[in-house]
Order: C-alpha cells, then sequence, then structure tokens
DNA sequence: TCGCTCGTCGAATAAAGTTCGGCGGAGAGG
DNA sequence: CCTCTCCGCCGAACTTTATTCGACGAGCGA
C-alpha cells in the first residue's frame, strides 16, 4: 500500500469505469503495471468489487427512513437471521448490527411515507420476534465519493492522531 | 424502465465491470443496444456512477460506529454545514440527516476503539454547536449487492402493495 | 562484488468498445 | 384497413483498449 496504490484506490472510488490508460498516466506508471496494481488490489481484498450506483428517487422511491429494531430472544440466530431477511428485502439500501437498546438498524427507501408507513406496520412490527420498532425519516444521506487514508501513519498506525 | 432496463440495473449493480457483450447476451440483445441502453440510464440520473468498493479491513479499519449528534442551534445552515462537514472526513462512510432527537447519524470506520474514543471526545464532543453526542458500535453492516424493483408496480406504482 | 528477485516496462496480440447506416415493427392519421 | 412516420434495434466496420509476456534494471542479501 503505497503511494501509488492509494492513488489508484481513490480514482476507481471516484470512478470505477475509467480505463486503465487513463489511470496509468494519473498516476505515473505504464499501464500494464497499473493494470498488475489494480489486480493485486483485488487479490488483496482491498478492493471487493465493482458496482453501478443507483438514485433511488429516479426509481420512484424517494422517501428514506432508519428503522431501528429491538429483537428478542437477543440470540445470535436471531440477529443474523433478521439480518438477512432484511438485507434481502427490495426495500433495503443497507443493514448495521449494532449495540446499544436496539439490535438492528435498517435503511430503506420506498416510494412514499404511506408505503413506509403500512412497510413498518404489516411488514415488521407484526412479528413477535421483534419486541420494539422505531423509525426514523432520512432527509438527506450522503457518501462520500472515496474512502480516504486516515491522518495516522507509519509507526502511529492504528492509533489516534487526535489524542 | 421496461424488463430490459432493470435487468441491466440489477447486473450492473452486481458487477459494474462486466464487458458490454456479456451484459448484451445475458440480457438478450445486441451490444451496441445494451451500450445505448446503458448510456440512456446514465443520462436519466438512474445510474449516478461507477465506483470501486473498498473493504476498510484491509485498510486497518476495523471498528465501525455510528454517532448520533443533537446540533443547536437547529438551524439549516448548521445541520447543512455539519453534514458536509462529518462527510469529508477520512474516517467517515456516509452521512445520514435523519427526523427525532439526533440531527445527524455518522457512520465511521477506524482502527481501533481508542481511535474512535479521541476521534469523538477530541473531534466532536469539544464542538460547542454539538449538544449531544451518541456513539454506538456497529458489529456488522451489510450492503445488498443489489438495488431491486419494488413489488408494487403499475397502477398500484407508489403505493404499498402490504396495505 | 556478484547474483537473485521482484516490480516495471513496452511492444505484440487479442478483445472490447463505439459508430453508423439500414431494417422492421408499432402507432397515428387518413 | 392501409400507409406513412418514427424510433429502437441490429450487425458489420472501425477504433480504442485490455492483456500477455519477455526483458530490463534497481535493490538487497550473501
Amino acid at each position: 500500500m503505497d503511494a501509488v496504490d492509494q492513488a489508484i484506490l481513490r480514482r476507481l472510488q471516484r470512478d470505477g469505469r475509467q480505463t486503465n490508460r487513463e489511470l496509468a498516466e494519473a498516476v505515473g506508471i505504464a499501464p500494464s503495471t497499473a493494470l498488475e496494481r489494480t489486480r493485486a488490489l483485488r487479490a488483496r481484498g482491498v478492493i471487493t468489487g465493482f458496482h453501478a450506483a443507483v438514485d433511488p428517487v429516479t426509481l420512484g422511491r424517494s422517501v428514506q427512513a432508519l428503522i431501528s429494531i429491538r429483537i428478542r430472544p437477543q440470540s445470535r440466530e436471531a440477529i443474523e437471521n433478521t439480518r438477512d431477511i432484511m438485507a434481502a428485502l427490495p426495500e433495503t439500501l443497507g443493514v448495521f448490527v449494532v449495540t446499544g437498546n436496539e439490535d438492528i438498524l435498517v435503511h430503506v427507501a420506498v416510494p412514499s411515507t404511506a408505503y413506509l408507513r403500512d412497510f413498518v406496520l404489516d411488514r415488521l412490527a407484526r412479528r413477535k420476534e421483534f419486541v420494539d420498532v422505531r423509525t426514523t425519516v432520512v432527509f438527506d444521506y450522503v457518501q462520500p465519493v472515496e474512502q480516504s487514508e486516515l491522518p495516522a501513519s507509519e509507526d502511529r498506525y492504528r492509533r489516534s492522531p487526535y489524542a
């Protein structure tokens, strides 16, 4: 993970479809080397895949929400099952398994608040293992286009630069 | 947005780097048509971009958290500023602007719990416009590889199939 | 200093993206 | 019911790109 790898990672997060030549020139190496570097990043598991980003609004899903769910019994099996079931729903954008009062947080995108109400009341609140379901409307959700390197580095790696 | 467009969207979300020929064959159209369809999806804003997905753990960021922040004064300006500042931090994976007790939810990935503590205490809790900061550890975060179409369709579009 | 190793390079080859003229089906108007 | 028009689809030609692979050279250990 030298500076070149970081530059490649940064650029591929911004645009995963730029040509290999373009990428190579931008980071200052030969195309064949860029190809090899990118392959290595994939092989090492740093890059897990390339995906098209879709705008939910253009698909008629303009309402987003975060749904907190408290699950009882609080067993590994129950929570992992719920996580997978929620992730498989077409409404779901993401699922967090969290500490705190609630066990799971589900990020969904739906067409309307009426749809959201029916979804929550008919699909979630009815389940008896969900002892508490709380819904929060999401006004805005932004994701950085790139997941940059942390300021801490070298010998201070894994430690905080804010201490 | 016919069935072919949906198939293209589904496949490109799974793998944004498959060849156009492969995509064309899979959805049953000519490569030139697949290219035109994909272009149209981009032009219409359905596809907003192509991005490499990066695994935070391989970059030494194995701890994830959700940080709830209550902001006062609760002005549009203060909240939008905070949203943008948080999104620009290297630790940040995503920012939600939400209803409820808190105003903003920040999803971060950091190297350790010690790093998280310093980040929260030194970078966030010190700000006087943040009147409440609560941190929740994320055990697991999963995202569906594809954002599928909702069951409701045709004349029932925008309405819930669960009513 | 010598020899080994590994990353890099660049040219050759294979494969893919891209363009564009023409074809054909669907729908509107007569 | 017929005909005209329009639009999307197709496929071959062309351009650009990805990919392979043998060789070079810097860095390092012996």
